[in-house]
DNA sequence: CTATATTTGCAATAAGGTTGCAAGTATTAA
DNA sequence: TTAATACTTGCAACCTTATTGCAAATATAG
């Protein structure tokens, strides 16, 4: 079965063509998408309300996860490591590059451990690298 | 002198009432402040423009830095480590409490070096931790 | 104290995101 | 296959957050 309807399935959402066109679009970048992006490479066939709540709607099933940015953009990668309903595993770290902006997940990059002052427990990290990527070099 | 004047008098800055009293919320905050949070803590008095000029001013001259978040908020802390204009060093990790919300600079914990694939060249890397804090535990 | 340069506040505008609701589409079960 | 149900979509309106131009007000330098 085609991998696309395989998670909208496993994930109980019903198949409609915006989620098949926006789930296809994480399937095929190695990077991560912003709202803006999503628009222009679906020719606004979609309604603006739709892709939000599509987004949402991912990010509520586990399937795709926020990525945190200094700007005060709102970017979104596909989870490909094990992400469940509420709960996200996405430790790895994410690299932005500062010549073509694009923000790539090096899912090979774990973010590491680091020690907290006393009294802090934490539940979850980030990491966020800017330079030049390989593309750029 | 007081440190406020001097803050400003060494970026160049006319001392001003709103100058003045945003910079001072950030020398009395243990954590990072975001713009509703100023208009709350000056009840105000000065317009929303002036809020967010301000900001820009103090970013643009190293005084202050965003701090990166995975949602769509804009936040900012003190540069405390040596900040010049056009040229921030805040390479500490940022703590965001999941119970109070709050987001805290952990000036003693510095950002980890990561090892890239090929290719990629980092300039800057930025840390945010959640968990609970110390005075949520 | 005056002249100049900078900063402020207002109004208008833009950008980004959300909500209610009716119409349309997908799914389920017969 | 079809009918009933539940879910999803698009529209319009709205809200919040952020930005710009400009005239009035304020700070600084001399």
């Amino acid at each position: 079965m085609d991998e696309l309807l395989d998670i909208l399935k496993k994930n109980q959402l019903s198949v409609t063509a915006g989620r098949k066109k926006i789930l296809e679009l994480f399937l095929n970048s190695p990077g991560a998408l912003a709202h803006a992006d999503i628009e222009k490479n679906t020719d606004a066939a979609f309604d603006r309300v739709t892709v939000y709540r599509t987004l949402q709607t991912f990010v509520d099933k586990g399937i795709i996860h926020h990525i945190p940015t200094t700007d005060n953009s709102i970017l979104y990668a596909l989870c490909r490591d094990n992400c469940e309903q509420g709960h996200h595993h996405d430790n790895h770290v994410h690299f932005i590059c500062d010549n073509c902006g694009k923000t790539i997940c090096l899912e090979d990059v774990t973010v590491p451990e680091v020690k907290l002052p006393n009294g802090f427990t934490p539940s979850h990290a980030e990491m966020v690298v800017k330079g030049i990527c390989g593309d750029c070099r």
